[in-house]
DNA sequence: AGCACGCCGACT
DNA sequence: GTCGGCGTGCTC
């Protein structure tokens, strides 16, 4: 038997072994598919997944090293996500043992053991009789600790860490009061049926209760809903009622909500509703943090299961449910190495698990809409906010028409001194942070510019430096021009100099700005939204960082500074992404009794998306934008990837590119139905430099995923037999979020 | 990715 | 005479 195993390494294929020299003889443990084995490879030990059993290899048999080890008796995966990183490695043409690896909790992925042994503290004879009658009248914590253990039936070292320090644990243990006793394997003591939630005061809506009924009227099979709800029409408690019906039975759900939004407050609603505390996966988590949730996942203790993006690869073995949260967020596809879409991937474990998924936002992807117009998705609508809030209203500003101060309308500076006078709040959304975009010398036109990259850099006054957005490279600020030595001035808006203006336009108003300057130490994000949330800042001036999650119910105004970045951008994807911002950031004000305002700065007012998006709302903008994809043959009317690569010497990289295109055009490969797949480029990357590194792509275009997949799946072998010039990096993006 | 092997410059 | 540069090739 030949044991074909995944390496973490990037390497794609995968590599023969022989089963360990014992094993094999004795044959209790039979060694599965998913489990875990320490393997020799090269000169080291490494540890590798056994993806496969095969009968013989192609390897010389002399060649053939045996497995040292094999770390699991049981497989670290359940069956559907084994089958789902399967599919993952060969839809993404990534490494399969780099896969494999991102779904595993660091530690895990080098071999410590999946069940660690877990215990419980007990009292002993002694411990007992200190109980009945205590000897001392000291030390209260330790009697405080003998209480606790002779009631409470929660008696691990986590469950104890909150109220007993490990210190006071060992004094106990040190006296003979206490003493560990090992736990039996969680899965022979789960309650399969126990009541999962607790009951809600929480009156559902009409709209609500509807969705409800659809998403639960199939019961366990597979269907995919697209919740669209408009931000405070109560999106989360659907989500929370459909959990608790689909878990009632001893099942598990899996919640999958973007970076930013896994917030406190979101977990804490959840372990208020359900009494078995959630299972959280977060990046920001720390290694044994991680591994301990990810272990509750997959013992099932853990019935509500909350992560981002890498949760999708989560082991659930009773999954009932899966839920995408903001759908249409762009932290759901990985930006580097193993290139998924958690999104994507999160609607193919539902299939293949036979279980619904409800994708859940106020701005719904176009995929996704596609998919409902497909008849793929079923789509349910939370129209109103419950209670007396209305929608905000939408207006577009000219700014051609009118005077324009540090980047405020006149007629934004008269509706913010209106709302603030009216005692509201006021956001303002600028998508770019600093000083000003630019430094910029009017006599000879010099710009400060990156020595590592084709950009400018971004003045930051406060700090008196230079910063380059791209790279990280900074550098002391200059007043005068290095080239001729005038004075040099600053060009454009940033949200530091944004709060300065707002400073010299509303003295009497305190400010609060949010970036990811102000936001840099932990908890300093918090700090600036509690000024704002405690009333005691009445401007909120921020970035992207407030679309999310964020509500402020006294915010009455919100003034987007300038729209116009995405209206023209060479990507497709651009204007969806601008309609997601507006409505997002939109969706923050006009929560309270006060009917939200929404101003909109623009040089295009006269732009039909624009247009369309402000006057009839995001579902005409969609149903516009999806027939100009259409028109253009962008996604979801075509399917793309990009092989990218950089280098530091630019004539290897585009000698590569072409090198790789002939590869792809000289011999075409046709498709079964259709055209063929294309490769367009090489072209080169917006920043053609970048942190001293040449950056370009080529793209591949096809009909449909199976043409885009035959296409790579013949191609790129053939890339990775080209030799690699020194310094050069490249990759594969299926599905790329940004054609760049 | 690591890591070893391998053939050409400045050093104890 | 060697230590060491990183180009090339391999990992069952």
């Amino acid at each position: 038997m030949i044991l074909q195993v995944a390496i973490d390494a990037p390497l794609r294929r995968l590599f023969d072994y022989l089963p360990p020299p014992r094993a094999s003889a004795e044959a209790d443990t039979p060694i599965l598919p998913g489990m875990r084995v320490r393997v020799p490879f090269g000169n080291k030990l490494r540890v590798g997944i056994v993806i496969a059993l095969a009968e013989e290899s192609s390897v010389a048999p002399a060649r053939l090293k045996a497995v040292r080890e094999v770390l699991d008796r049981q497989p670290v995966f359940d069956l559907v996500t084994f089958m789902l990183l399967r599919w993952a490695a060969d839809y993404y043409h990534h490494p399969i043992g780099e896969v494999f690896a991102a779904a595993l909790p660091a530690g895990l992925s080098d071999g410590r053991p999946i069940e660690e042994q877990r215990t419980t503290w007990e009292l002993t004879a002694a411990g007992q009789s200190e109980v009945q009658s205590p000897s001392g009248r000291r030390a209260p914590r330790q009697r405080a600790l003998l209480a606790r253990l002779a009631t409470s039936t929660a008696r691990t070292t986590e469950a104890l860490a909150g109220e007993f320090t490990p210190a006071q644990l060992r004094a106990a243990e040190g006296r003979g009061w206490i003493q560990t006793v090992p736990v039996q394997n969680a899965e022979n003591t789960l309650p399969r049926d126990a009541p999962a939630m607790r009951p809600s005061e929480v009156v559902l809506t009409d709209a609500q209760r509807h969705a409800l009924a659809a998403i639960l009227t199939p019961g366990s099979r597979f269907a995919a809903h697209l919740l669209h709800g408009v931000t405070g029409s109560g999106k989360t408690e659907v989500y929370l009622r459909a959990i608790a019906a689909a878990i009632a039975d001893g099942g598990q759900a899996l919640v999958l909500v973007p970076e930013i939004s896994l917030t406190p407050q979101l977990v804490a609603r959840f372990r208020q509703r359900f009494e078995v505390p959630p299972a959280v996966l977060h990046s920001a988590m720390s290694g044994s943090e991680r591994r301990d949730a990810w272990r509750r996942a997959r013992s099932g203790e853990a019935r509500v299961v909350i992560g981002t993006r890498s949760a999708v690869f989560a082991s659930l073995t009773r999954l009932a449910m899966i839920i995408v949260d903001e759908e249409h967020d762009p932290s759901y596809k990985q930006q580097e190495g193993f290139r998924y879409s958690a999104r994507d991937l999160a609607v193919l474990r539902a299939q293949r698990a036979g279980v619904p998924i409800i994708l859940g936002s106020a701005t719904p992807s176009l995929e996704s809409l596609d998919n409902v117009l497909q008849g793929r998705y079923a789509r349910l609508s939370l129209p109103e906010r419950p209670g007396v809030a209305r929608a905000s209203k939408m207006t577009l500003v000219d700014m051609r028409r009118q005077p324009v101060e540090g980047g405020f309308s006149q007629a934004a500076i008269g509706a913010m001194s209106a709302h603030l006078g009216a005692g509201g709040q006021v956001i303002v959304f600028l998508n770019r942070r600093g000083y000003a975009p630019a430094l910029y010398c009017s006599a000879c036109r010099w710009v400060a510019s990156c020595t590592h990259c084709d950009a400018r850099m971004t003045l930051h006054r406060r700090a008196a430096q230079l910063r380059c957005h791209h790279c990280g490279a900074q550098r002391a600020a200059t007043q005068v021009c290095e080239a001729c030595g005038k004075t040099l001035h600053p060009v454009g808006q940033g949200t530091e100099r944004i709060e300065e203006t707002l400073e010299r336009l509303f003295p009497g108003y305190a400010r609060a700005r949010l970036d990811r300057d102000t936001a840099g130490a932990r908890g300093a994000a918090d700090a600036v939204l509690e000024r704002v949330h405690s009333g005691d800042a009445r401007i909120l001036v921020g970035t992207q960082m407030l679309t999310k999650g964020h509500h402020f119910p006294d915010v009455s105004l919100v003034v987007i500074l300038n729209a116009d970045q995405g209206l023209f951008a060479t990507d497709y994807r651009a204007a969806e992404r601008l309609a997601q911002t507006i409505v997002q950031v939109a969706g923050r004000a006009g929560r309270a009794a006060r009917a939200g305002e929404v101003l909109i700065q623009t040089e295009f007012p006269d732009h039909p998306l624009l247009e369309l998006l402000t006057g009839e709302g995001y579902d005409a903008f969609a149903t516009s934008a999806l027939a100009e994809r259409r028109a253009a043959r962008w996604p979801p009317y075509s399917r793309l990837a990009l092989l990218r690569a950089d280098a530091k010497d630019p004539a290897r990289l585009d000698a590569f590119l072409r090198g790789a295109a002939a590869l792809g055009s000289g011999e075409p490969h046709q498709p079964a139905r259709g055209v063929p797949a294309r490769i367009l480029g090489p072209a080169s990357a917006q920043i053609a430099r970048r942190a001293d590194r040449y950056r370009a792509h080529l793209l591949i275009e096809a009909d449909d995923r199976p043409a885009l997949q035959r296409f790579l799946g013949a191609w790129l072998p053939r890339v990775e037999g080209l030799a690699v010039p020194p310094g050069l990096r490249w990759s594969v993006d299926v599905d790329p979020l940004e054609v760049d």
